[in-house]
DNA sequence: GCCGTTTTCGGCCCGACTGTTTTCAGTCG
């Protein structure tokens, strides 16, 4: 089984821990890490590229050493300097850096005065008083570490963004029935419409922060206050999620956004950028010496740095600063580019409401189009559609299009590939459908090799128009299926077919990082819905999220396009 | 360990908060 990205990443930032455990300079430390992330966002298989003998030290962050390291694991699938690391560290350490309160620094005291090795080993010495003994661990923060030990099991919990979309407007709502309130906004990962969101990040400017804050942590739904401090708070939800509230003042509200939106590493490449033009960025605006020359806007401090405005979505330093400096960022997608929606479901199987109420609803959306495309017979739980049934919705929709007025209903199917790479119905129906999307259904399990030439079986299918959810993914619950999706992509570009986004809150696949490869390999997407209800076709935005932070354009999406043309685009 | 429109050596973002401290280290984001 071929090395992947993930597990190249997986090895550097364990390298980065264990130096970290170690004491070694920090920024060493940060060039593994900083690797990691070039890794896990190049898309491309680095595998592949080694085998090409492409020159890995023209990636970001990688240099000579790095470059040999990522050779080494692609043709040993091992990496000596870790296991020499480990020899010299118990491996073990490392869970404890997820506990709060404990960084390298403490957890290196602990390992060398008492051998701490583990968790438990971690819950005996602070339970017997030993820990107390050590100079610089007192009671509070032993009383810390007990917690953390107990919160472990949880640790790195992340939240879908819907999940966390749902808190953020509670909160909003909240704080901004204060009178003083005067600008409030959700930054961090949130504002940044990252997939996944780890904790909230509120900004606030007010006249009284005073004020703010303690009516702050009166929240209702507030677990635990963490910390009150005169700029800043942070509290756990009862739903776990961490949530920091921070007021500055009203002209450096820019310079804050800018600062809280991040993400950490575009903020380090914009903040070096600052220092090279010998000037400091922080929360508080950008300073020439003394004078603080901006901050107001966010389009202010980039301004310092010489550069246009950039999408918070595309702030994770993957090339948006680069691009900015030559101006080419990217116009991305926006909702209102959306003119039709080419994956629903309805009752003829999984779905709650009938086709006539998809197209009502899709039509009070302002589309031009919705295609009906519902399971196939293999997906028997959802009461798939034989090719008998699938005639009998045709003609419904054959039906509704003469009376309905203003939106057309596109009659389509979302057939299963089945384990062959051959599709669940035969082509004499497929042909007679305006749309066919195909995904995978089942056997998650094959080899990557396997899947691959299934799903690419598939696109040899002439009816085939889209693949849908090509991963596989369900957020938190379902690791991709194995497949190498730069095949895939190089598949659809040569026969013409389209990938799916999928913005169901849980599956939003392709993920962001493949939309983006996709966009520039010159592969075309369709964000959809996969709605099976009225109410859930209001998922377009969630794909429209990831979408954006994949670098998508209108141009690049083909349900942007008035139906003759999309229909035209769908042609292969 | 990486990087270079001042540099191939000497830098590497910056501040808040806590806890344990008499002035600051560690952690966190």
């Amino acid at each position: 089984m071929a090395v992947t990205n993930a597990d190249i990443a997986a090895i550097f930032n364990k390298v980065a821990d264990l130096l970290e455990i170690k004491g070694e300079n920090p920024f060493k430390v940060r060039a593994y890490r900083n690797a990691a992330r070039t890794v896990e966002n190049i898309g491309k298989s680095l595998a592949q590229l080694v085998e090409e003998g492409y020159d890995l030290t023209k990636l970001p962050g990688v240099g000579h050493d790095i470059s040999e390291y990522i050779k080494e694991i692609v043709t040993t699938g091992r990496l000596k300097k870790l296991e020499e690391l480990e020899k010299e560290i118990p491996s073990h350490l490392v869970e404890m850096l997820s506990i709060e309160g404990l960084g390298p620094k403490r957890i290196k005291v602990l390992y060398e005065n008492l051998h701490i090795e583990s968790l438990e080993d971690l819950r005996k010495a602070a339970e017997s008083g030993e820990i107390e003994k050590l100079p610089g661990f007192g009671p509070k923060l032993i009383e810390k570490i007990l917690k953390g030990i107990k919160l472990a099991k949880k640790e790195g919990k992340r939240f879908k963004w819907a999940v966390a979309e749902y808190y953020a407007n509670e909160l909003v709502k909240y704080i901004k029935s204060i009178k003083g309130v005067i600008n409030i906004e959700v930054a961090g990962s949130f504002r940044r419409k990252k997939e996944t969101v780890g904790d909230l990040d509120i900004l606030v400017t007010a006249k009284d922060w005073e004020e703010v804050s303690d009516h702050f942590i009166k929240f209702d739904g507030i677990k635990e206050v963490i910390s009150k401090g005169p700029t800043r708070s942070t509290v756990i939800l009862k739903s776990d999620i961490q949530v920091d509230l921070r007021s500055v003042a009203k002209e450096s509200y820019g310079s804050a956004l800018h600062y809280f939106t991040g993400s950490k590493a575009h903020n380090i490449a914009i903040r070096s950028i600052a220092v090279k033009k010998g000037l400091k960025i922080n929360e508080y605006g950008v300073f020439k010496g003394a004078e603080r020359i901006a901050g107001l806007t966010e389009e202010e401090v980039y301004k310092t740095v010489g550069l246009p405005y950039i999408e918070p979505e595309l702030r994770e330093n993957r090339g948006e600063i680069e691009a900015a400096y030559e101006n080419r960022l990217p116009k991305l997608i926006r909702l209102e580019d959306i003119r039709g929606d080419l994956h629903v479901h309805t009752k003829y199987t999984d779905g709650k409401h009938t086709i006539a109420q998809m197209a009502k609803a899709a039509k009070d959306l302002g589309y031009e189009y919705i295609a009906i495309t519902d399971h196939s017979k293999h997906l028997t739980v959802a009461n798939g559609l034989d090719e008998k049934r699938l005639r009998v919705q045709m003609e419904e929709i054959d039906r509704l299009n003469e009376e309905l007025d203003g939106i057309t209903v596109l009659k389509g199917i979302e057939v299963d590939i089945l384990e062959d790479g051959t599709l669940d119905l035969p082509d004499s129906v497929l042909k007679e459908l305006d749309i066919v999307v195909a995904a995978v259904h089942f056997k998650f399990k094959l080899s990557s090799e396997k899947q691959t030439a299934r799903i690419l079986k598939a696109m040899d299918n002439p009816y085939v128009d889209i693949v849908a959810h090509p991963t596989g993914r369900l957020i938190g619950e379902r690791e991709a299926y194995e497949v190498d999706m730069q095949k895939l992509l190089e598949s659809a570009k040569e026969r013409g077919c389209v990938m799916e986004l999928n913005g169901q809150p849980e599956r939003l696949d392709l993920n962001d990082v493949y939309s983006k490869m996709a966009k520039e390999m010159g592969v075309k997407l369709a964000i959809t819905t996969d709605a099976h209800n009225t109410f859930s076709l209001n998922y377009m935005r969630y794909g429209i999220n990831q979408a954006r932070r994949g670098w998508l354009e209108a141009a690049d999406v083909i349900n942007t396009l008035p139906l003759k043309e999309m229909k035209k685009a769908l042609k292969r």
